[in-house]
DNA sequence: TCTCCTGTAGTAAGCGCTTTCTGCCCCGGG
DNA sequence: CCCGGGGCAGAAAGCGCTTACTACAGGAGA
């Protein structure tokens, strides 16, 4: 990289600062000089360099995603959409964190070292006093450097303030739609495959279930309720060990909910091996929606969460190109898909 | 960021020069400086200024990673076991290129502009000459840089060379193995939903497929085989369009192939939907064997291209952790996965 | 005892930009 | 005809780090 602004600025005959302020464009520049340090650049086929530029300017054209795992639809579909949406403008660095709290404050250090533009951290929180204290620290250290925070279905730990926000997902509104759902269908036990019991996502979903369940009087007591629900990773595996577990505690179950889609696809495949039909002996319904869901056989009923909208907003308000309400939250609404999953129990 | 490394030294009471080798590591430092370097550090909470640092050092602790669309499972795989394999050494830029040339070159000029330690482009080539040159002399101009160039899942367009690797999919010798295995289990008159006609992917996974024919004498003419193939991009939408288009030329089809599992899944949605059977009327393949192939109904007969293990080579590669053959080539193989959606055809 | 290493640490010169502060030039108004 | 002001462009001071190069102990060999 030998070219330098110098070079450019000696080939076009005039300073440095010209050059920098015709690239920069955020200083008024003769149309003449202008063309003539175009010019220049193009013949030396000039690169400015990017980190001289973030020091001097003491901010990067980085934005950071943390995701649970890139690998996984639900975090891969909003991680391309927020990439999509920087353009070539900044630049999306992606993180596993695993779902791990050190290995999300690990890598928010690493870009706070990055003086990233902006920061957009998914997935669900997890919910205890030290982790809520070091990631609004870790946040307040950002947001002091100038980054901006975009929580994506996330609740706002605290109240969001200054250049924070938060795009939240509907997950109670859908969990107690798709309860609502199996219930007007005529199901009265129903299992739940839930995800880690720390986790806000989790909890946001269960909530909506039993809601759901207590407006029809469905509720009953705390035991009968953690009867019907076990906990386990949002993983295929999770759903199938779930499955068996809860066909074990309650045989006369008519239908079992998972927590997301990929949850749902183990319960499928647990209750067939189990020889039992879908939906004709048991139903099924899954969360999320992503796109295998459809295809599955049969096609899952579930809730569908606006991944592509919702992360495409969160990456606008990274870069301060969307206005935000006030109290900078946004709340994503969920919407029920039923398909054939789910259907009345045997009478 | 008020907190710089003159501030470290004042309170360590060292000098600047000897904050950064403790931190940088490489350069000895007494013991007991180093512990009085790493008390202030903690104690003032520091964060090196990775711009500042990447200035001064000329190479930043940044990877990028050139995807089609890391919504896609086939590089969403490749971009996770990337991303990890980095760990909190490097940070990885993902970059949609949607597949297109110019974005790819727009993105390793942004790339080269924040002096990426290394790049690891993935994803298949389009074949034309002007291509070809622009996207050699970009790499070349990234190679001058001292940015490592991995090709992922790309043949090396030249002889790699330097600092420049490939780690190449045994595209063609899936193609022939998938193709013997539908020849060796009885079909004949086998249809070819293909990718993008200009992308060598594409074209290896064709050789592959026609290889198996011409070594059963089953090749035929030229149209012949033109009939039996059509082209269109990676999607299930393809496969669904493409199958309907075979089935019209050629009623007497007994397997179709598609040029990946998502294509195949349409396949899979079109047949059945003109009422026939899988695999009792028709087989159909896939490739790459991506998680939802297995729990597709039937299970996808497919190839196995064993996506993180590449990725993760790649990614050693790009830290310059592995060593590299000579060439700096490396091919990995692809595996025949043979499951339900594949049968002899009905007598 | 003196010199010469070897092992540590400090000095200072940048790395290539951005941006504030100046200053020039030219226009319009008095 | 002279002065004030606005529009552009240059000078130069950093931004915070890395890394020669230099300096200075203290110990070993002569």
């Amino acid at each position: 990289m030998a070219v330098t602004l110098a070079d450019v600025a000696a080939r076009a005959r005039v300073s440095a600062a010209t050059v920098s302020r015709v690239l920069s464009g955020n200083y008024p520049v003769a149309e003449a000089t202008r063309a003539r340090v175009l010019a220049a650049v193009d013949e030396l086929d000039y690169v400015i360099n990017g980190p001289a530029s973030a020091l001097a300017a003491a901010t990067s054209d980085l934005v950071g995603v943390l995701v649970n795992d890139v690998a996984d639809p639900f975090f891969g579909i909003m991680a391309s959409a927020v990439q999509s949406e920087l353009g070539s403008e900044k630049l999306a660095v992606v993180c596993n964190t695993g779902g791990s709290p050190e290995r999300e404050l690990t890598y928010l250090t690493l870009l706070l070292r990055q003086r990233a533009a902006a920061v957009v951290i998914t997935g669900s929180a997890v919910e205890t006093p030290e982790y809520a204290a070091a990631s609004a620290a870790k946040v307040g250290r950002l947001a002091a450097n100038g980054t901006r925070v975009v929580l994506l279905g996330r609740p706002a730990s605290a109240a969001p303030e200054g250049s924070t926000f938060a795009v939240e997902f509907g997950n109670r509104e859908g969990g107690r739609r798709l309860t609502e759902h199996l219930v007007s269908l005529g199901h009265r036990r129903i299992g739940y495959v839930a995800g880690p019991a720390d986790r806000t996502t989790t909890r946001h979903r269960l909530e909506g279930h039993r809601a759901a369940l207590a407006a029809h009087g469905l509720g009953g007591d705390a035991d009968a309720l953690g009867r019907l629900t076990v906990h386990g990773p949002y993983t295929r595996q999770s759903g199938y060990d779930g499955a068996l577990e809860l066909l074990d505690r309650e045989p006369g179950l008519t239908a079992v909910v998972g927590s997301n889609d990929a949850v749902a696809l183990g319960i499928c495949a647990a209750l067939r091996e189990k020889g039992l039909d879908i939906p004709g002996d048991v139903s099924v319904a899954g969360f999320d929606d992503l796109p295998f869901s459809a295809d599955a056989t049969p096609a899952l009923t579930t809730v569908r969460l606006p991944l592509q909208e919702a992360a495409a907003r969160a990456a606008r308000l990274a870069l301060g190109r969307e206005e935000s309400p006030a109290g900078g939250r946004h709340l994503v609404p969920a919407e029920l898909v039923a398909r054939a999953s789910t259907a009345a129990p045997r009478a």
